[in-house]
DNA sequence: TTTTAATTTCTGTAAAGACAGAAATTAAGG
DNA sequence: CCTTAATTTCTGTCTTTACAGAAATTAAAA
């Protein structure tokens, strides 16, 4: 399986991307090439087609799998297994995203509300410094709770928002300290 | 400058944290530090207390300034460098996802253009990749967009509308079509 | 059941980034 | 201007992660 380079392209930089956002390069490759890719692929495909080790392949789709973002599809007439990848941009996004804050915000919140205790009682720690630990506390928390709210909006409902831009603002202004307005 | 258990493992956090966003664990580490810290610190302090070489100190304080989120502050009777943290969570936010979107999604946004333009009139590339492609690049555009409305919100506002929750998204039904009520 | 293909695990090493400390440079104080 | 402190740059190495390939295990086909 032959990559043109503009292709080529693309997957080298999701691979680059991919670092940035919690997975390592090949992973993030491989998931660019499932996702581009119109049929299922198996692990021979995707060694030759990016030059890498069938080990290294095997464990990379072990990674995707444990983000949801590729399945195993079984083929027809052969017994190894192919994988396809998600296809729907705002459900990759929504997992990146899910996935992202259960390995690392609700650790960090974990551990920041244990700071906060225990920081209450310990005397080698400023009133000011306490106070900034409960800051970013609240925040993350705020943070987090809105985007529980936010994550089970449909798709259209979070396109219109976007959409909506500035005009969010106003309408907070106007309508986030009232009861509901039906 | 000694540190409790409970500083030291805000910091080690913080540092761990650091790493998934963008920065190695002693600039983040460092950043910790100032951040809780309630006066200007010198490089050597901060050597001392992260039991730190002084060059990666220098050099972590370097890339602390071009994210912006310390600066030098100059003491009184004391030619050395101090430097203070940002102090408010706001603020902090704010700043790393901007420099994160300047680092790393613009960068990926001229990429997918690019590679949506090359896709046109490359005939190795199925019809069905490129509309992948291109579901990819408006996806992202959408998010930016989006992004740069919301960005100049004040804190205030933002807050509310994380407070709305859901309710946002009722309001997105009953006006998102509409032009502006005033 | 045996054979063979496919996958996974293990292990050593390659690569990249982080780091410490020496050397060089800069700048403040005398 | 000289001295000395402070900072920066450079370089070698340490650490961690990624990776390749061999070995072991599993599972499908004959």
């Amino acid at each position: 399986m032959q990559l043109s380079p503009t292709m080529q392209k693309y997957i080298l930089h999701w691979g680059e991307m991919g670092t940035r956002w919690g997975v390592n390069r090949t992973v993030a490759q491989i998931h660019a090439l499932l996702y581009l890719a119109n049929r299922p692929l198996n692990a021979e495909d995707i060694c030759e087609t990016l030059g890498v080790a069938r080990s290294n392949v095997s464990n990379s789709l072990k990674e995707l799998q444990s983000w949801g973002l590729i399945r195993v599809q079984h083929v027809l007439g052969d017994r190894r297994d192919h994988f396809v990848a998600l296809q729907d941009v705002w459900e990759i996004f929504r997992l990146i995203t899910e996935e992202r804050k259960r390995r690392e915000l609700d650790p960090t919140l974990s551990v920041l509300r244990e700071c906060a205790i225990e920081a209450e009682s310990d005397p080698l720690i400023e009133a000011a410094t306490r106070v900034k630990m409960d800051k970013v506390l609240e925040f993350l928390e705020l943070l987090l709770s809105g985007y529980d709210d936010f994550k089970h909006l449909p798709p259209g409902v979070v396109l219109k928002l976007l959409k909506m831009g500035s005009k969010l603002g106003q309408l907070a202004a106007m309508f986030g300290n009232d009861e509901e307005q039906k």
